[in-house]
DNA sequence: AAGACGAAAGTGGTTGA
DNA sequence: TCAACAACTTTCGTCTT
């Protein structure tokens, strides 16, 4: 234990004030610390070093006991609190309430965290969207809602970039530009090997957020997918055309409601694809729409039956 | 060999008692 | 909170072209 003056760089035992990565590495040749996560240098009071507790306060016991946020989460699942709770402190030994004051003081001065925690991750929606290529308005959109979810301390005790994807999401159902949670996640997959956010998690902030904020989404269009869908399978307008048309028909037929709209779109394009002498095979189709055969399948299977195209289809093969 | 089709079992999420 | 449920996936076998 104790300082290890020895080494040029050392990981310690602090949270990013920026972003609330653990991993940061002190540089005694320059006296200040910075982390690997999102590279910002800061300097770190010396009652870091010099006191055993400091190291006790913020290792992973005195995490445990802050309430549930162990340490064997991923890091990235957690976010900087570093404010200094006062309930928290009248709880402490005296011995060491008074290095605490030293520490608050600091603290103090990085008050600004909130608004440097909002910088970062705004920074880090402007990236995801650039990953994605979202036109600008629907980043703006994404960054209001943000700001609105952090105002209202939505994004306590979530991760920056599952939030930074729930409102990008979110941004994206409200001008109807077609994209998946998958393709979320992929993106922050693509942004940092390091930061692991499941689809499922960005769904999870993405629902809250909106039940927060009081917001209705109306549920995805499968037609939305459409152009997409076809667009990589090389198919021509007509195509897309066709098979919006089908998906009108389908959805007065019933045949659509509760069923997943990409796998929807996937075999409408599928049936357009057929009508225009374009074919492509299901599994080409359901590769492009990111869904397995199987679905495509299915959604065709119903869609035929409830429009009566048995045998005109029938007739198209020959 | 490739494509279409479907059966069966499994997964992850939703819903309602 | 648990069990039933629907959508979807995975896997695999069969049939057709």
């Amino acid at each position: 234990m104790g300082r290890k003056k020895e080494k040029a760089k050392e990981r310690i035992k602090l949270r990013c004030p920026d972003c609330g990565s653990v991993k940061i590495i002190f540089d005694y040749s320059r006296g200040e610390a910075y982390c690997l996560e999102c590279g910002l240098t800061f300097e770190v009071p010396d009652v870091a070093f010099h006191t055993r507790e400091w190291r006790e306060f913020e290792g992973e016991d005195f995490l445990k006991r802050r309430g549930g946020d162990s340490i064997t989460t991923p890091i990235h699942a957690r976010q900087a609190e570093s404010k200094i709770d006062k309930s928290d402190i009248t709880k402490l030994p005296r011995r060491i309430r008074e290095e605490f004051m030293k520490i608050s003081s600091w603290e103090q001065r990085l008050d600004s965290a909130w608004e440097r925690n909002i910088k970062y991750a705004l920074m880090e929606i402007g990236r995801i969207a650039e990953i994605l290529e979202l036109p600008e308005y629907v980043r703006d959109e994404a960054v209001k809602l943000y700001k609105m979810a952090a105002k209202r301390k939505l994004i306590r005790g979530r991760s920056i970039h599952s939030a930074a994807a729930a409102v990008l999401y979110a941004a994206c159902r409200m001008y109807r530009i077609p994209k998946t949670l998958d393709e979320m996640a992929k993106a922050i997959e693509d942004l940092s090997k390091s930061i692991k956010v499941t689809k499922k998690e960005i769904g999870k902030v993405y629902k809250f957020i909106l039940r927060e904020l009081g917001i209705k989404m109306i549920p995805v269009d499968p037609r939305d997918f459409i152009e997409r869908i076809a667009n990589s399978l090389g198919l021509s307008e007509k195509v897309i055309d066709k098979a919006k048309e089908i998906i009108d028909k389908a959805e007065e037929a019933g045949a659509i409601f509760g069923k997943g709209p990409i796998g929807v779109a996937a075999a409408a394009v599928y049936i357009a694809s057929l009508y225009c002498n374009e074919k492509r095979t299901q599994r080409e189709v359901a590769n492009a729409a990111n869904v397995t055969e199987v679905t495509v399948r299915n959604r065709y299977k119903e869609i035929v039956e409830a429009l009566g195209l048995e045998e005109e289809i029938e007739k198209l093969e020959s």
